[in-house]
DNA sequence: GCCGTTTTCGGCCCGACTGTTTTCAGTCG
């Protein structure tokens, strides 16, 4: 947490989201009210997950606008980001010790847990916790016996292992995808008659927290012993009847549940979440008088249904179908309003990895890429793309070997004879003159305007001096933007996910200024990056923004990493139209900024 | 503490599994 108090200028969104979950923490070990607690959870999910800077709309005055804040929390968020500190937190934060809070992190660990340990033992940290529970003191409390203390040691291990970050998706997802392949060859033959990721996993978060999976079979327990058996499963978490959870050799936990066809539609709905996405279709449920939970409707009998009536539902969208609405695509269930849109059949129709019609991002063997500028052209043929930028780096990056004006021209020459091949072919294919140039420290290009200016498309991003303070990278960064001939800038935040934070940079400042100029923002692809994220892609294009999605490629099979881009733009409810990149080529090359208006 | 197609009070989602229990509380998703 990066919160300082008395700097209440240098608190992010994520900082204050993060001082909102503490209060939440602190207030379920003290046993507050329960709706009080899911209150500080969910204005600090919003807050996380706001496309605008929380400094900006309290400025504003428009703190009460954000959905789930309100008179109580906004008074907080104020005193909050004024004084840098909360005197209603500060004294709450003196009745409990921190390592309590951090106590209830841990694995089988909730609050009542944390708050027992500590009012009876005088556990008051994770470490205190541990040689406790080696000591066999634990067990001494009334209702612990050995295997909680068991519990708690193996709960230990794993939240060290695992620490507090998820799961990149980008490891998950194939790990996920592979343990299900595995699951179906393990199984006697008709053993599984289908089965599919849920949860974050196929709503495409950018992180995962566990991986939940669906199935259908009419032998739940021989599928749930195969999967207990898989090779990479090296602790089994808990195992029932339709259900087991497993933990992987890399700490990552996966929860199986095994349910009946006619059950599907309301499984998959329930287990695909979000929580938040969950809780609003079942309170729409219970106004038509249903209780909705993982197998269906039951009526409630205040609706015209008579009580204990259910109704189950084979598929997912026949569900929502009943309740009214249209079916959200899972990207998009995050309690963002796609609940009321789905009601009002206002969903937007998201983009597609088939709209997208080439790359403008993209590396070869002239700079730090793996493949030659044919090779990485025949990989884009291939995916039927009809355009490719060469968008290898500039100088100013100095550990890669960047092109000058000089061998940028060299390299012009490759393109154009390359081009002249497929032009007597009669392809329609076309490889794009472009750079990544750099932006460097003082926000100088690396490379001059007269050769900018001869390029079709221009990437600019920052590569180093990642940690400049706010004002100086936000300054850097919008010098780039305004010059005329950067058409894109590529991942603006720089940061790497699970091992570097985004910088520091101001980006609702960038997204405005991207709008007045013209300048695109992409969506690096690479699942590492993911940047700029769903959000303030959502918020880009709220701005007026248009939107590139590139996967960065450095070998030819880096652009099969385009789905995880095309899911950021889906999170962000981008439809074809926002993503240039979607465009045939002249239509594509006049949306550019210092083209805007040549073509049709 | 928040919120409104039951609107300014009275609600606020629901079931599986575990451990230590004789009927359930705690945790998790």
């Amino acid at each position: 947490m990066a919160a300082e108090a008395g700097k209440p200028d240098r608190l992010s969104n994520r900082d204050v989201a993060a001082i909102l979950a503490n209060v939440a923490d602190m207030l379920q070990i003290l046993d507050a009210n329960r709706f009080r607690i899911i209150a500080f959870q969910n204005a600090a999910e919003a807050i996380r997950t706001l496309g605008q800077d929380i400094r900006v709309v309290h400025a504003e005055g428009k703190l009460q606008t954000i959905s789930g804040v309100g008179k109580g929390i906004a008074d907080a968020l104020d005193e909050l980001l004024t004084e840098g500190r909360v005197e209603e937190f500060d004294k709450l934060k003196e009745k409990i010790p921190p390592g309590v809070v951090e106590m209830i992190h841990i694995p089988d660990v909730g609050p009542k847990t944390a708050k027992r340990l500590w009012d009876e033992l005088g556990i008051t940290s994770v470490e205190e916790l541990r040689q406790a529970a080696e000591a066999g003191r634990i067990r001494e409390l009334k209702g612990f016996g050995a295997k909680s203390e068991q519990k708690i040691l193996k709960g230990i291990e794993l939240a060290a292992k695992r620490g507090d970050e998820r799961t990149p998706l980008g490891e998950a997802r194939p790990l996920a995808l592979r343990l299900i392949e595995e699951l179906i060859e393990a199984t006697p033959e008709e053993g599984i008659t289908r089965i599919e990721a849920a949860g974050s996993l196929r709503r495409w978060r950018e992180t995962i927290g566990d991986v939940d999976i669906l199935a259908i079979s009419p032998q739940s327990q021989t599928v749930i012993e195969a999967f207990q058996k898989l090779p990479q499963v090296v602790d089994v978490a808990g195992s029932g009847e339709t259900k087991c959870s497993v933990i992987l050799t890399t700490g990552l936990r996966v929860d199986l549940r095994v349910v009946e066809p006619k059950h599907w539609g309301a499984a998959l709905q329930y287990f695909t979440g979000s929580k938040e996405h969950n809780v609003q279709v079942r309170e729409l449920a219970q106004r038509q008088g249903w209780s909705l939970n993982e197998y269906g409707l039951t009526a409630t009998g205040a609706g015209d249904a008579a009580e204990g009536e259910q109704r189950f539902f084979a598929e997912e969208a026949e569900l929502y179908a009943f309740l009214g609405m249209a079916c959200p695509p899972p990207e998009l269930r995050e309690n963002r309003g796609e609940v009321k849109a789905a009601r009002e059949g206002v969903l937007p129709e998201l983009v597609r990895l088939e709209d997208i019609r080439g790359e403008l991002h993209g590396h070869s063997t002239w700079s730090d890429g793996t493949a030659s500028i044919a090779a990485m052209a025949e990989a884009a043929r291939q995916r039927g793309y009809s355009y490719w930028n060469v968008a290898d780096h500039s100088t100013g990056l100095g550990m890669v070997g960047g092109l000058d004006s000089k061998r940028l021209r060299e390299q012009s020459d490759e393109i154009a004879a390359l081009n002249e091949q497929w032009r007597e072919a009669g392809e329609e294919f076309r490889l794009l003159r472009g750079t990544e140039v750099e932006i460097l420290s003082d926000g100088a290009l690396g490379l001059p305007d007269e050769a900018l200016a001869e390029l079709d498309v221009v990437v600019a991003s920052i590569h180093s001096g990642l940690r400049q303070d706010r004002e100086t990278i936000t300054e850097r960064c919008l010098k780039a933007v305004r010059n005329p001939h950067v058409d894109i800038l590529g991942h603006a935040t720089g940061r790497l996910i699970g091992s570097r934070p985004p910088s520091e940079i101001d980006m609702e400042r960038i997204l405005r200024v991207c709008a007045e100029t013209g300048t695109v923002v992409e969506i690096n692809a690479h699942p590492s990056r993911l940047d700029v994220n769903d959000v303030y892609a959502r918020r880009a294009v709220e701005l007026g923004c248009k939107i590139a999605i590139n996967s960065d490629a450095h070998e030819t099979s880096g652009m099969e990493m385009m789905e995880y881009g095309i899911a950021v733009a889906r999170r962000a409810w981008l439809r074809a139209a926002d993503v240039i990149n979607t465009y045939p080529l002249d239509k594509m090359l006049a949306a550019l900024k210092d083209r805007r208006g040549e073509a049709a």
